[in-house]
DNA sequence: ACCGTGGTTAGCTTTC
DNA sequence: GAAAGCTAACCACGGT
């Protein structure tokens, strides 16, 4: 069995390079569409995010600036987590549990 | 009132935002949050099209020619050709059989 | 004078074409090859970082312990800086310069 | 002795990796150390690429496309069929031309 | 309209 | 062999 047939997984049976646009195509065909569906989602939301930042502009704020406060708005939470961490980390480095 | 104006980071008192900015502090903060709210949407989704491919890795296909094949499926017929062509070009520009 | 053409540039006739495996191409390939002679030598210097971490973990340190404090120490200069900047963005952001 | 200790970053007091580690942490200070150095190297050298591609584009050369080439170069012909083959697979399987 | 910057995603390497 | 972390390419946005 070649590899390129290995690589076509929904079939057991010698009919794999035959199926071509049977059943496995047809499975292949529907993740591909469900992820097709998924990124529209995730590309409308990615201009709803446009619009909130057109609005704010509008307003008279500085874009460029908030969109740096959520950058950092975001790592607040975890950075306080690993510079109390770092002590403890040199620690278990050299074998002080 | 909501937790959100606790979260604010660079204050200790909550009423630091209001303080500086007045008005235009909670106007901001609540125009942060409307796009912190749609990021989270958006990693949900992203996760979601992981959770597609990790299942058809698990059926069998091979996750990376699916990848080539939606980006494919997305681009223009015509640019594919010319940034084919320039790359054909530059292939025999240094010999490249 | 087509798209493809224009994009070759070390032609200002049009020989641009017929161009192929000359002046050109000698230019591309010997750029070709800079990076590529930069990529090897990054490749090393990547293999002698490896090198030291197996060194270190020979001598009973904590490997993974380690990067993360790489990564830390990496991130503590900046870090500081943006904590110090985040009531400045704010007020940025809001327009009271 | 070095400014080194001093850069320590989990430490208000210079003598703290010794007084906690003792010898271990003054040799995990210098492993890290370093692996910093080479990481520093190695920065430098991806720079240096950098202004390879970015004098390629300056004298009218396609990035996009050169980058496309190193990486035919360094791939196996061998490898790189297959991977063509397996997409041509899908292709077909999905009904797509 | 272009350039530069920043963010996102994919691929690779290494580890468990 | 799977999972994670790291690195590098790609893309899209904002500014000039």
């Amino acid at each position: 069995m070649s590899k390129n047939v290995a690589s076509f997984p929904a079939s057991n049976d010698e009919e794999e390079v035959k199926d071509t646009g049977g059943v496995a195509g047809k499975r292949l065909l529907s993740l591909l569409q469900r992820v097709e569906t998924l990124e529209q989602e995730k590309t409308a939301l990615a201009d709803d995010i446009k619009e909130v930042y057109a609005e704010a502009k509008g307003t008279g704020f500085d874009v460029k600036a908030m969109r740096r406060l959520i950058k950092l708005r975001k790592m607040e939470p975890e950075k306080r987590r690993e510079e109390d961490e770092i002590l403890e980390l040199y620690k278990s480095a050299i074998g002080m549990v």
